[in-house]
DNA sequence: ACAAAAGTGTTGAGAGTACACCCATGC
DNA sequence: GCATGGGTGTACTCTCAACACTTTTGT
């Protein structure tokens, strides 16, 4: 039973990469340059190369795609339909990223009508089975969003209440009572004064950072 | 950028078995006959089948091993470290299943000295990275617990509500109190009373089965 | 003084937890 | 009548949700 006596799949990588600007939660999409769907939108991927593991896989293509590092990366779910892609035998290992807007650029050697970020709900018609990779994602960040503390992994290192705030309100698409919110998350013990930011025409609000011992995702549940 | 420009990694699925007996949570081990880790315990698992999705793969090997079909399984996490496999490289789709113990004939082409259950807590020495398998099985298994009716699957159609809360307290490994369990599991009003077992030397105990619209998995988080 | 967002406290409902006694049966 | 597990209610605490006004700044 050697590894090599049965016909192997391929195996790629594919990452969700989500940000928040303008307002509201995107996911950035490639324009497939090659059959099969050629001129399609798809999210980001490659094939695993066989010296990396799947981590270093999607971190690889995300670098790639986004220029950026160090941002959160999570393994999601492996979808292996054999008629997923009309190719052949095409397994796909899914990741979700959550990257700050801010500390993007897109790679120089996309032009912008190659890759583009997609607003959520206004998402084109996707390649392959990525419109069932995309939900399901989304069902993942709104969980964790919920349980943990990953939503400031796309904030800048110091922040407001508000800015924390409004991510929730977008990734959920609805409201939260502003005392509530902030005398849940307070309570949390895991954010650190920061001072006052000035730059505002109106009452300045307070910034705060996660505590130095805060450094990982944690559950919040 | 065709399917089969590079060389490919080896895709297998590995799956870990979960049954309740002996007021024990067992899980099911096989012995390898073949290098590498020849004689060590390991997780049923198997190549994937170029012409089978993932489940049907997870399902066919869980069948050869157990002889059972119609349980609960549930894809888990992808393991693809370069070096988890001596031979090469081969990535793992990792599974969980949940039998009931009373379904199992252990298939008999493998004799007893080739499968067996463990408990969880007296495991061997597992081989490849199946400890780190196993123990992401069991935080999944709890959790599922914890927020589905997955503990239904392990039961017969009738059970009574010691049976349920004795499944509880053994994945756990703790006591529940025994008003606030019987309070809490009426309370979400998914079960139907089946009449009164009779065959006991005690108090006979109301039967119970999952109401008929509650046939799938359903969250009560 | 006005516009804009920041900041802050109380109340009621529901869920979870702790806790102990009587009941129905077989032998 | 005794051994065995079955079955049940109350009180407390804590968390969540609903709800509106004052404060601080720039212009």
């Amino acid at each position: 039973m050697a590894a090599n006596e049965y016909p192997k799949p391929s195996v790629t990588v594919d990452i969700v990469i989500f940000t928040i600007n303008d307002n509201d939660l995107k996911l950035l999409l490639v324009k497939r340059g090659v059959e099969p769907f050629k001129g399609k939108w798809a999210i980001p991927g490659g094939f695993v190369k066989l010296d990396e593991s799947l981590h270093e896989a999607a971190k690889r293509e995300l670098a790639e795609e986004t220029g950026v590092k160090d941002v959160y990366l999570e393994q999601l779910y492996t979808f292996g339909d054999p008629k997923r892609d009309p190719r052949g035998r095409v397994i796909t290992v899914s990741y979700m990223a959550l990257v700050n807007s801010e500390k993007i650029k897109l790679s120089p050697s996309t032009d912008s009508s190659d890759a583009q970020w997609f607003s959520l709900k206004k998402l084109p018609e996707l390649a392959f089975d990525h419109k069932k990779i995309s939900e399901y994602a989304l069902k993942r960040l709104r969980w964790k969003f919920e349980y943990t503390t990953v939503a400031f992994s796309m904030l800048p290192e110091k922040f407001t209440i508000s800015q924390i705030q409004s991510m929730y309100e977008i990734v959920f698409g609805k409201e939260f009572d502003k005392r509530n919110f902030a005398k849940k998350l307070l309570s949390l013990n895991i954010l650190k004064e920061q001072g006052i930011n000035k730059n505002v025409s109106y009452r300045p609000p307070m910034l705060y950072s996660l505590k130095a011992d805060i450094g990982e995702i944690i559950e919040i549940i």
